[in-house]
DNA sequence: TTGCTCCTCACGTCACGTGAGGTGGC
DNA sequence: TTGCTCCTCACGTCACGTGAGGTGGC
């Protein structure tokens, strides 16, 4: 009359290892409900799959087991919708946990293939990669500088820095990691350093004024709109002749430079094990936009 | 000039815990610096803060450390971009069967605090609680049979079930359980039964035609409209006098009966430890509205 | 005898966490 | 001497996974 399905029978239905239906039965979590007297053979009703399979999904979501077994013993409506409860706001947490870091993987990717692009020279606005015939868009390319449109970026501003006489950036920088808690700065984001004005960026290119964190949901924006753009390799702070080729191209077009100025690594020790080819992008704002020349 | 911090300092700034910083140098997946020679001491250096953030955001999505450290070694773009992509189509993966689980367990949810309430004999309609002075609704009570209107409710249809002579309920629910991977059934839903009709059920209440699966993303639809309701306790497919007493109030309100019957579980073994006080919902459509009636 | 399913028991694995016992400078 | 930070080494933990060696019925 009663059927009872075997633990292979049980664990094909179920979807669960038989060495973990074994695991389930030592600890107590969930035994079978008969044991063959002569063999020991596990036995389970076909009933048990109810349970066996909520006992999965909780146990999918990192419920410890133990918790589990006390949630099960004496069992009542109450204790399991307190039990359901616990888990429907650990989800929404852990969730959100995971949006988090979708987005910092994503925001890493994007600066990662726009530097791969940079590096091989390709014709390239805002990230989507152009063809050579495309007449819309400027070379942005490794020892070029370029005016280029921008849309806005969010980023979260890091606390002042304070550099002393002959001291390295490590300091400030150190001191941003410190008070990034505070700030409700996830350090897992990209860094990038700050300057005021162009003033200051051209006086201590290496010692930004703050750092930034790049965070999609930063409190402060990059307005969308012309930047001029270039780029250097080296280690941080090393800028070579950047400087130089920013301003000799700034006034052979006859550009204003407004607003602050941003160096972002586009590839750093996360990507490259030389540090003497980490890829900085250097971003400021331009005041009006240049006469339309052609591009030969 | 340059500075150092210790495996304190550090693990404060990147927040990780000092024994995951020992292990991790231990393998060989993330090490310091600088070893102070004479006391074996860990010096970290604030680049350091880059990487490490980078290497805890992957390893809280769970990529094997032995994976990260591959990627780490000899690094270039193109292969930590590989990584990532990698990592944001099984975050996506994730993502899905969390919002997954959370369905399962909110379906079950809901069902047990609407159980909660039948028992409680609270005045209730479509599970929300009204207060006793409501007019607008009808007693849902363990005892009573009522007319309420529901919304429509999601399922799967499980296969067709065949019931030999004498055989229990379990041979054609195993049969459902044995087929639910083809019909993309997640045997983690709640559990109901389906007659075709109400001739069906009250030939055998306890053999219903198929059984279905309380999927919300289901492919088929319990229609809004009024149904007949009512409960009952005990094991599975046990209703005592249920069928008599939903009969007999059909017959006193003049009630046409339509469509399939419905025989949802509230209380199970998940939340119950004694089956004979399992709770039972019988579902069924009516034809016509019966006339006002005045409750007293 | 062979093949199959089941059993128990012991040990391995992964990513740490936890102490015990010791050092080294203020 | 006391307190503090750091070290290594060994063992524990969680939830299994993986054999080795044995049984029992066709």
């Amino acid at each position: 009359m009663e059927k009872y399905l075997s633990i292979n029978e049980f664990s094909k239905f179920s979807d669960i290892e038989k060495s973990t239906l074994r695991y389930w039965d030592e600890i107590g979590l969930f035994s079978p409900v008969k044991r063959d007297p002569e063999n020991n053979y596990r036995y389970y009703s076909p009933d048990q799959l109810i349970m066996v399979n909520f006992i999965k999904v909780l146990s999918s979501l990192n419920v410890p087991l133990k918790t589990i077994g006390d949630a099960q013993g004496i069992r009542n409506p109450e204790k399991i919708i307190r039990l359901i409860d616990q888990q429907e706001k650990k989800l929404d947490m852990e969730m959100q946990r995971l949006r988090e870091c979708y987005s910092i993987i994503h925001t890493r990717k994007e600066l990662i293939n726009y530097g791969i692009k940079v590096m091989d020279g390709y014709r390239a606005v805002d990230g989507v990669r152009m063809d050579s015939n495309v007449r819309d868009g400027e070379l942005v390319d490794l020892n070029k500088v370029a005016v280029l449109y921008r849309e806005d970026s969010p980023f979260i501003l890091g606390p002042r820095n304070h550099f002393k006489e002959n001291e390295s950036f490590h300091i400030p920088f150190m001191n941003f990691c410190k008070h990034a808690d505070e700030l409700r700065i996830n350090l897992s984001f990209p860094v990038g350093g700050y300057h005021e004005n162009i003033e200051s960026f051209l006086n201590k290119p290496s010692e930004p004024d703050n750092f930034i964190s790049m965070d999609p949901t930063g409190n402060r924006k990059r307005e969308a709109g012309y930047y001029l753009i270039a780029f250097n390799l080296g280690y941080y702070g090393k800028f070579g002749d950047l400087p130089k080729r920013l301003m000799a191209y700034a006034e052979e077009n006859n550009l204003k430079l407004k607003g602050p100025v941003f160096t972002i690594y586009l590839h750093d020790e996360i990507c490259l094990t030389d540090p003497s080819r980490y890829l900085v992008q250097i971003c400021v704002g331009v005041e009006k936009l240049p006469k339309k020349r052609s591009i030969n």
